[in-house]
DNA sequence: GGTTGACCCTGTAAATAGTACAGGGTTTAT
DNA sequence: ATAAACCCTGTACTATTTACAGGGTCAACC
């Protein structure tokens, strides 16, 4: 019987055990088979999308986001429109969060550096990492609700 | 009296109304001044604040390391030596997002790209997004534990 | 002054994502 | 055969966010 138990796939993934038997109840992987006692058997492209929910949780997609994103294939059945515009979407999405890592991560070297040279600061540099969301300037148009399917 | 309601810092910052209250619960932002008849005003930092809260958690962030994050200021007490270690590790944080979000929007891209060009396909392109996380591959030494301070 | 609607307050409960644990079975090794 | 290290299930807990019920306050309008 070829395959991985639980904690193997949670090792090689980086995620607590727990959370497989939730992607399973979640429907985010299938149900993997089992050996005659009732163990699960993970296969090789389970662990892949195991790995990938972990890191997409990481960076902050849900499981609802993420199941959108791995449904993301082309497939013969229908046509890509709603592919594309899904896709471009997300590509939206990991754009703006790209945009305000590197902010903030230019906001920490900037604090690194004063720190190296020993220059004192009492407020807190990192509040001002985000210029997309700073408060004061109304939004125009720019309604963040609730995204639908 | 000068300051912002709950609704008008809720819909500056695009977070939720109830946020604030457990922001403030879980100690992240101060609990703000009342007026007489018991309502919270806000100040423009706390707004500044709740904006970075919101921004950070989009980003994939706890609130506890958005609280460390936060803190993160040069002070005239403490010596800079903490503040760096701390900023440091953060950036390098900051940096395995940026890295594994561009894994993603180049996959996107591809998906995009084949979408465009009506190539069809049965596997899902995305899944192989992040290398850093390939399963099946012995990470060495490499232990993704559970990270502390 | 009274009423209405939009706001605020509190406490509590739900939903989502993830973890922990109890009580028990299985595998492996000695 | 017995201990250690796995696995199973169900359940219950945390963290974060949102929703709701029951009630008070404010501004405007007649």
């Amino acid at each position: 019987m070829e395959g991985l138990t639980r904690s193997e796939v949670a090792k090689q993934c980086g995620v607590n055990i727990e959370s497989l038997r939730y992607y399973e109840k979640r429907r985010l992987i299938d149900p993997p088979p089992r050996t005659p006692a009732g163990y699960r058997m993970y296969s090789r492209e389970d662990a892949v999308k195991i790995g990938f929910i972990k890191n997409a949780r990481n960076l902050g997609f849900t499981l609802n986001e993420i199941n959108d994103l791995m449904k993301l294939r082309v497939d013969r059945k229908k046509s890509c429109d709603s592919v594309l515009v899904k896709a471009r979407n997300k590509r939206k999405e990991v754009d703006q969060k790209i945009r305000d890592l590197k902010s903030m991560r230019k906001t920490l070297d900037q604090l690194i550096g004063k720190c190296e040279k020993s220059v004192l600061t009492n407020d807190c540099p990192i509040l001002s990492s985000f210029e997309s969301a700073k408060p004061g300037k109304k939004l125009q148009g720019g309604d963040h609700g609730p995204q639908k399917d």
